[in-house]
DNA sequence: ATAAAAATGAGACTTAATCTCATTTATTGT
DNA sequence: ACAATAAATGAGATTAAGTCTCATTTTTAT
């Protein structure tokens, strides 16, 4: 069982009651939230500017991933051991963001490739985001 | 030679003073530029609420990509002939926004894994991007 | 338990982007 | 070429996501 104050514990974060609503909040959903739907599911449990401020705080303890969707909503959702590195796929009819892990065969080829422009551009690089685009069809949850 | 006018006329965009000053302006720079940059440069030139109606109509026409660096400046970059679909790579230390062609044999293997993801989910994948996130070295034009 | 440090809440503030609407410019038909 | 119609523009008001301030509360260290 995942624990909020372990969590923060583990990466020596003060243990405070906005940081444990806000990380129970997400471990609950765990899936891409935008900031706007959790500010109003939270909204009489923590201030706005502390959400936002515990947000970063999620960030800078790299346990919190945030983008945007094409229609420019910030979303956030915890990568924990149970939800590691990966992609996203968006909708542009129903706004729908799915989860996507690439296959390692690939993974490990985008590895090799970004090596290589690390060489040619001597950079080191952290991390990288491949976002995809396109529709659902009939099949989408929101869709049908 | 690129002519703004027919790139406007060739997408059947009514041809107005405002569009073609933006288009020569972003012709020019060839580079990723913020809006805020291409706001001060033109400022005396199109009004700020012209110069987001053109930057969409440009977008709205599929030759004007549009994204957000990780400190949240949204860039833009024509995508024409001379300068086709490419990534990014951003240094966290200097915001240098680096273009990046993949090797075609990756991009090749990335359009192969993204028919299996679009099998998977029931999706028509109509575009992706790949953004590379780290620091430059002593090499940067910016950080040197 | 006490003191020092850190975090929070409430709301003011900033600012990128959108919206409104009167005026100007472009297009279409004759 | 000209008038009529449609589309685009400029100026500035408006919106809203995110930040900032500062008095108060909570957490941590001793
Ligand atoms: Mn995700
Ligand atoms: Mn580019
Ligand atoms: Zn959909
Ligand atoms: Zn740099």
């Amino acid at each position: 069982m995942v624990n909020s104050r372990k969590i923060l514990a583990d990466h020596k974060v003060s243990i405070t009651n906005p940081r444990i609503i806000v990380l129970e909040a997400l471990l609950e959903i765990k899936s891409p939230i935008t900031v706007d739907e959790l500010l109003s599911q939270l909204r009489n449990k923590v201030a706005k500017s502390t959400l936002y401020r515990v947000l970063n705080d999620l960030k800078d303890i790299n346990i919190l991933h945030e983008f945007s969707t094409p229609a420019n909503q910030t979303v956030v959702e915890l990568i924990l051991e149970d939800h590691p590195h990966h992609h996203h796929l968006f909708c542009s009819d129903c706004g729908e963001i799915i989860d996507v892990e690439m296959a390692t065969e690939f993974e490990n080829k985008l590895l090799k490739e970004i090596k290589r422009i690390e060489r040619k551009f001597n950079f080191v690089i952290e991390d990288h985001r491949l976002e995809l685009f396109g529709k659902c069809t009939d099949l989408c949850v929101n869709c049908k």
